[in-house]
DNA sequence: ACCTGAACACCGTTCAAGT
DNA sequence: ACCTGAACACCGTTCAAGT
């Protein structure tokens, strides 16, 4: 596995790009992330990674995409772990998201944002939906359970989305001032299951 | 006010580089803006800006900063105008909110991904804290009138703030599938409203 | 099949010089 | 006080040529 001499094939440029541009990401910003210099950083010359990436938003692409998969599995898994309680699962999942995207706030970002731009690849689009799917199943489950009220769960399951978006964004924006995130996060779902919950 | 004929001295080029600086936000996005082209559009050579903005990020702090400004009068005179009742004035707040921010999808992500900068202007923080401030209040009357539960009020209003946030990116990302934005918006602040209602 | 090196058209930023 | 023009160091992208 070892790499330290370079060949002229360098053997396994796609993944090292995609290493360095995560880190690339969040230290500098997407906005400053330069294809130059990850090719730099990798030993290769600018115009090699023109074979693995048509251009420097396909590179960002494959980061969102990328992102995307280890998002999808990070919520699943916290799901097959949770137990059956409702509660316990709406906060298992809460804690995951909000997790994965606070600590990777350029990455989550990227994400979101490359997901709708014209051109992007469907695979973006597909990984989202799976991601919010998850979500789905979750409020479709509670409202089975008796714990959310009825009503169009795709609706449902865009507001509990907002306020965990809301929430990293604050975050991830510096919004926080004093108040702990875990805290807040946990609160806020306990006012989400409340404004849920059948009266 | 015409100035067709433009002489060695601009005149308006602080204004005319914001104008077109705002155009071009929502148009290519921040991470496209040039200041260049800018310049190019306003007729000045492309070294003129620097007498107004001392790099690119003093222009894009420029026009957060003044988005901040008109989004705090919006969010004020929605108040202003949206009668005593409690569940009324919170949902004025939240119709102001996210139509400013859903009709300048770019400037609002600029106003807070700038607003926490290292070395932004201290004046963004401030204006930021001002809008802030005014959800806060909003929670602080609910509260007095018994229509929200006693609690830290900040926690509760980063709450509210955290789900307007979070339908802002869901509309801005294109993640309402099929759901109208009004509708999911003012069931999203019924939810929220059951949620802090004392039991 | 994969990478290099030169070339092109763009940037942001700086600074002497012009009005 | 405000703006221009040349210059510099960077980009992303393209393409013939090398291995």
């Amino acid at each position: 596995m070892s790499a330290t001499a370079r060949p002229y094939h360098h053997g396994n440029l796609r993944e090292a790009l995609l290493a360095a541009g995560e880190r690339a990401l969040e230290t500098t910003g997407a906005a400053n992330l330069s294809l130059r210099e990850l090719a730099r950083e990798v030993g290769v010359s600018h115009a090699a990674p023109r074979r693995h990436f048509a251009d420097r938003q396909a590179l960002l692409d494959a980061l969102a995409l990328n992102g995307f998969e280890r998002f999808g599995a990070q919520l699943d898994h916290a799901l097959a772990t949770a137990g059956e309680d409702f509660t316990t699962r709406i906060l298992a999942l809460a804690r995951a998201y909000v997790g994965f995207a606070t600590t990777r706030p350029a990455l989550i970002e990227l994400m979101f944002a490359s997901k709708h731009q014209a051109g992007a690849p469907p695979e973006l689009a597909q990984a989202a939906d799976r991601a919010f799917a998850v979500a789905l199943a979750v409020v479709v489950d509670g409202q089975a359970a008796g714990a959310v009220v009825p009503g169009d769960p795709e609706r449902l399951a865009k507001i509990a989305f907002a306020l965990l978006q809301g929430l990293v964004a604050i975050a991830n924006n510096h919004m926080l001032d004093d108040q702990p995130l875990d805290a807040l996060r946990d609160a806020a779902v306990e006012r989400l299951l409340l404004g849920f919950a059948p009266r």
